[in-house]
DNA sequence: TATTTTTCATGACAATTTGTCAATATCGTA
DNA sequence: TACGATATTGACAAATTGTCATGAAAAATA
């Protein structure tokens, strides 16, 4: 957490011992973010719940804010994980929005309100990190790097900026998920509807459709 | 606030002293938040910002976290109120893009950090909230409306949901918005950028380009 | 205007939450 | 087993959140 450059080897992967409450810390407050959302996850509540003593919280965390942030970059590196294990080699960029749209799909199906919760905007919870340390940024990265790749094939408009169509691809995703599972759409259908949408906004000549 | 169903006229729009407390404590409340963000303001901060006795604050609010949903509320309806004034009558689906991408730029640029703060999803906040009282609908519904016309219209593709969309052209706002910001670009080159974008994935035979 | 009634604001206080730290326990190593 | 390094603990102190009796201001009544 701290910077690792003292000593030798430093304190090397935080001795197991406390990587381990840290662990459960985290995993408590997944749980409770989700649940309670941020207003009502106490800190005390987390360390109970991760069956700790509340000073132990402290010793990994320094405050709300810090185990909030944690989180949501956990959720997002779990995410990417998620989908970069689930997209095979593939030939072109639409075939790749299907299955980063499904594989996205699977993971929100199989962690209820995670990505809801995680992926927001922290610029709320901390105005300070006006930096890219956004969030979001992180698993963006993953678009943007397609996004390259495919203009430079010259598969993509001329006017997409992979920069600032990765965050795109993200807002769109996150806002339109949440909405379409409240609206009932199956999966194969929302993957449809989104897949089909970006690739008429970006792609110059669509093989499917 | 509570049934306006008694007597005559009931309270009939908050006795005007009271209104104007909680004017001083919303516009307090809109200046911290985006200023310190949400953890790091405090109730207290807000009262004294408004220069009010901090039980002041609760007799208006319940808790921090009924302040910040009224403080999205209120930016999202400012928004919806300043965009609607700037679109005139228009034609076509394409030519209120520009229109109200333009409009939303203007208004960033106007109200530095609102945005960014006030158009999360509260679910974070209040994950009970599990309704359409998400923030983001109010202002996605003007969207929603313009989408329902055009597709009547037959100017858009057949698979477009408004709904969705309707959605999913804020979530794509919001993400893109800050990240155009920090990339440096002019609010010309944003609006084409975006507005290239929508109109291709959703404008069957577009006029411009 | 004087009197009564209602509504609101106030800040002292109580309750809860947050954060600190000296004492203690645990682990790896000699 | 003893030692040193590191992590955990929970009692305590500090800060914050939330309540409510009191009185001031506005509105209603006369």
């Amino acid at each position: 957490m701290t910077d690792a450059l003292e000593g030798k080897l430093a304190t090397d992967r935080a001795s197991k011992r406390k990587a381990e409450k840290r662990g459960r810390l985290l995993s408590a407050a997944r749980k409770l973010f989700i649940q309670r959302g941020y207003h009502e996850t106490r800190p005390q509540d987390i360390a109970r719940a991760a069956d700790v003593a509340h000073g132990t919280f402290y010793s990994h965390f320094h405050d709300k804010r810090e185990i909030f942030m944690a989180f949501a970059s956990e959720a997002q590196e779990d995410l990417h994980q998620f989908v970069v294990e689930r997209i095979p080699k593939v030939e072109s960029f639409e075939e790749y929005i299907y299955y980063a749209l499904n594989a996205i799909q699977e993971f929100a199906e199989q962690n209820p309100g995670l990505l809801r919760s995680a992926l927001v905007d922290t610029k709320v919870f901390d105005p300070s990190d006006s930096t890219g340390k956004v969030v979001r940024s992180k698993f963006a990265a993953g678009f943007i790097k397609i996004l390259k790749m495919s203009r430079t094939n010259d598969e993509l408009y001329d006017d997409i900026d992979p920069e600032l169509m990765g965050h795109a691809m993200m807002g769109l995703i996150q806002s339109t998920a949440p909405q379409a599972y409240r609206m009932g759409k199956s999966r194969e259908e929302f993957v449809q509807l989104l897949a089909r949408f970006l690739i008429r906004a970006m792609v110059k000549s669509p093989k499917n459709l």
